[in-house]
DNA sequence: GTGAAAGCGCTAACAC
DNA sequence: GTGTTAGCGCTTTCAC
């Protein structure tokens, strides 16, 4: 057993240690002006023995700013936040920045307490996937107050700030183009509630493709809702059951994908109708036939908007950049299945 | 354009606004001690004004610690991590803690700089997936200063910490228990590299249940790498090119179940060999057959270990505790398709 | 119910 | 090259 020894060591401990002033420790300790070999020496000594450790807060309480960025977003454990999570992590960390990382649940109050937190712990500046109805009041005063932001996957509206967003309307019109290509005439959607920036963007996405393709727009073929609610499968259900039932369906996010394979998997129609799916997700290629998606890179936008808060936290003062990463479609069969007005 | 308000109001500001003193402002900012209704509101009026926010830095300069943890894990873009992140994160932010997180991408280099960085702000508490060959004596000197820590997935040897764990071995004992009961003799066993411990308790649970069926072991069945690695494919290919191949499959853990399943698809023998994974993934249930895995429950482990360490962070010095979660057969067909020596 | 004084551990500014 | 002084914004202690 050895006794916890309670109290950390602190600069003045080791400067009494090692003969010498504090402001010379600090100086060893953060590599900061010169120091003979003999006293460096010395104090590196003291260092190890007393296990002395620097103390942030007394640190950043002087300098009023910390190496700590912070992350909001949805839902870490959805796999397009937690790969973009990662990708944030690794160039924060890069550049000796922590993060601090919080999921929003889409709650607009539970967000805003985050980014108070977060604000109010000196964080440098915040990358935010934010929550719909987020208020934008708030969040220009912490703007205003300093804080610098970039907005990744949805923009907040009024607010002027960098953003990192995916081309989703573009992306879901060369989805939808695809099908119809194919044949398709009958397109289903199922997307994220309305008021979901993305779900949106991609919705008008696919009207545009129709439209250009001179389909008329069935409502009925258009579902707007989270997919995690209880009431999929109903939803899902009523679309089926129409008369003139969808030949091809476009899942708008991958929560939707996972949802609408699995019921496709379990009361699907035989033979199975073409499948495209926004972003693409873990054995899409696995599934047979492999799911065809418009890949987004979530990496890409975790990083970029890194690099770009890193740089603003460090003075940089261009103007607001809008950065738009284009989407792929990567076909591997699901979405090649022909309808029936296929000419090809 | 507003004008930037670059510095944020203190408590003395507030003070001087409202005509009390600062620690008056204190009383009112964290609900201690009694306030006259009176200077409640005079004070309240002021902080709205103002904006004003507490410094957290001063506070915790002064209190010596901060409503943090820290989590750090292998990697959050790992869906089995990302699910044990967002429930650890629930439960803090419940009780009012934020969450520091990082990735230790499996090198102790990157995770003593985590543990430290997290420590040096103060963190009071930490949840770790340890990284295979973590210092064990810094670690140990992490928690004689007073830093709790619960251990999560994997325990350090010879350190004295809170353990949240799965029943490793017995979980796939019972799996590939599960495949001898179906008539297979030649059971392929794919693990995470040896030096990491599920991966070496998981092959002992195989090993475990050959040994009880009298079945003779074979080494050549057994990789044990990470499934990360360019080589995976010349791996399996090696054992699948075995003169007396393999009948069915043991993936130990979910990054070899989709590296193996993408091989099956693509260059597998048909008809398909039987599949059992180690921890269930998202679609497992999509494919076709459904695959068959040994489940834990990340967000159960998450959520334990949160509140175990939040405990102890409030001053609870029971005995160290070691939990261990059972893990559940999930039967979907991959793991029924039967051997040649199936006698049913 | 409220205030005054001191100090948490560090670093900026300047002196030597 | 190194030391001294002062103070970041808050809370603790104790006095009123």
């Amino acid at each position: 057993m050895t006794s916890p020894q309670r109290a950390r060591a602190t600069m003045s401990d080791v400067a009494a240690a090692s003969g010498v002033s504090p402001k010379t420790v600090s100086r060893v300790v953060n590599g900061v002006g010169y120091v003979s070999a003999e006293t460096l020496e010395a104090v590196r000594t003291a260092i190890d023995q007393l296990g002395f450790r620097r103390n942030e807060f007394a640190r950043q309480l002087r300098q009023g700013t910390t190496a700590t960025i912070g992350l909001v977003l949805e839902d870490v454990a959805d796999p397009f936040y937690s790969v973009l999570s990662r990708a944030v992590e690794d160039v924060a960390l890069a550049q000796d920045y922590l993060l601090l990382s919080a999921s929003s649940a889409e709650d607009p109050t539970r967000s805003r307490r985050i980014i108070e937190s977060f604000s109010s712990r000196g964080a440098a500046g915040l990358i935010i996937a934010p929550a719909t109805d987020t208020d934008s009041a708030f969040l220009r005063a912490e703007l205003d107050a300093g804080c610098s932001m970039v907005f990744v996957d949805r923009p907040v509206p009024g607010i002027r700030a960098d953003t990192v967003l995916a081309d989703n309307r573009g992306g879901a019109a060369a989805g939808t183009q695809h099908l119809i290509a194919r044949g398709h005439r009958r397109i289903a959607f199922f997307g994220d509630s309305a008021s979901v920036y993305t779900a949106t963007e991609r919705l008008a996405g696919y009207r545009d493709a129709l439209t250009t393709a001179g389909i008329e727009h069935d409502d009925r073929l258009v579902v707007m809702a989270p997919p995690h609610a209880d009431a999929t499968a109903a939803l899902i259900d009523t679309v089926q059951k129409l008369d003139d039932p969808p030949t091809a369906i476009f899942a708008g996010n991958n929560r939707w994908s996972v949802v609408l394979l699995r019921y496709l998997k379990e009361h699907g129609p035989r033979p199975l109708p073409a499948f495209l799916g926004f972003d693409d997700f873990e054995l899409s290629d696995v599934l047979d036939p492999g799911i065809t998606v418009i890949a987004q890179d979530p990496a890409a936008m975790g990083q970029l908007a890194a690099e770009l808060l890193l740089r603003r936290v460090s003075g940089d003062d261009r103007p607001t950049q809008h950065i738009q990463l284009e989407t792929r479609l990567i076909a591997r069969g699901s979405g090649e299945i022909a309808g029936p007005f296929n000419s090809s």
